[in-house]
DNA sequence: AATGAAATAGACAGACCTGTCTATTTGCTA
DNA sequence: TAGCAAATAGACAGGTCTGTCTATTTCATT
């Protein structure tokens, strides 16, 4: 029955700001370029409170990836939510494309974690795995809607896919993601 | 005894021990990960060697990728040398597939560098897009050798592809290129 | 043997990094 | 108004990083 911290919320809490900073400096620098420091000025925030909040930098890190996979299965699930099943696969790629194209995209910040941290027990890199497999019984199950002949083949097929979408677009341009979204619709007309 | 490393040790000079050692560590950690000292410790050299042979260690990094890039485009050139022109494109996967199955894959070094380094001009990364525009020029040669109806588009697919294929394989293992390969040949198929 | 270039060993500077700790201020609420 | 929890400011410790510099040693050629 306290409601304490509850108020209204007109002013963003110390750990939403400070998230959303190191969200974005992360993504466009990397997260071992970025030091705690420049979070906290471009924040301003203080150094207790980071790590009253999140602990150890390692911490803050995972806390990045896992709002980019939520935001990204958020986004996924509303992109697709008035698409028929058997349509989200390709559907799927205009997502891709729209992301791509979207002014500050810098390539996939998940791969770029997997680039940076080279130690796969590392939190963040747990978060990673753990959006992969959503990711790929995703791809799973839209195969199946779509009446794929093997399914499992197809939504490996897919991950290629999408992976070379945003790793060729990152340095190539969204062209890249359309030459993907072409291979995709190939993929999936041959039933 | 005094047997100096001379008497049965092969001649080799103290910038290639360094960059054997750098090209090493710098692809299994990454590159900001590995420091400088890290590398003069295992190369058993001097600090002056590093910086007289290669000036900072931005260059370093630059000679780490200069190094992959070249060794790759030997070994394609190398491996498809006794394949037909039309079936280069193709056979380009099995070159894929020997490499993500090798005991220590750990992802695209070039891939890897973008995304430590956001500085498009930093030198590894002038170095980066060069090997691009040279794998790029290949499957544009080897998709007109395969006779497709828009080598251009080809290219660009396969582009998407081999990009794929490495990064979704450094996560998930080598089915990812096999899924890449059985792509690439549908897409190689319809003439 | 003498010479001189290349390599080694390692101290050092200056910057930056993560993480801890103390002291102070702010703002809500009881 | 008093109290309390959250946030701020910033000093500080202990590492690590890149890069420079000095002094010494190795080694091939003369």
């Amino acid at each position: 029955m306290n409601l304490k911290r509850r108020a209204v919320e007109p002013p963003i809490g110390v750990r939403e700001r400070l998230l959303d900073t190191a969200d974005h400096l992360f993504y466009q620098e990397g997260v071992r370029a970025v030091g705690i420091d420049r979070v906290l000025a471009e924040a301003g925030a203080a150094k207790a409170s980071l790590y009253l909040h999140f602990g150890c930098k390692d911490d803050l890190i995972a806390a990045h990836v896992e709002r980019r996979a939520a935001g990204a299965q958020a986004q996924i699930e509303t992109y697709l939510s008035s698409t028929p099943p058997n349509e989200r696969a390709l559907r799927f790629f205009d997502w891709v494309l729209d992301w791509v194209k979207s002014p500050d995209f810098r390539g996939c910040p998940l791969q770029h974690v997997v680039a940076e941290l080279s130690d796969p027990k590392h939190p963040a890199r747990v978060v990673v795995k753990g959006q992969r497999e959503w990711l790929h019984a995703k791809f799973l199950e839209w195969a199946r809607d779509a009446g794929a002949a093997n399914p499992r083949a197809t939504a490996g097929a897919l991950v290629v896919l999408f992976d070379g979408a945003i790793a060729a677009s990152e340095q190539d341009g969204p062209q890249r993601a359309r030459d993907a979204q072409r291979m995709a619709e190939q993929l999936l007309s041959r039933t």
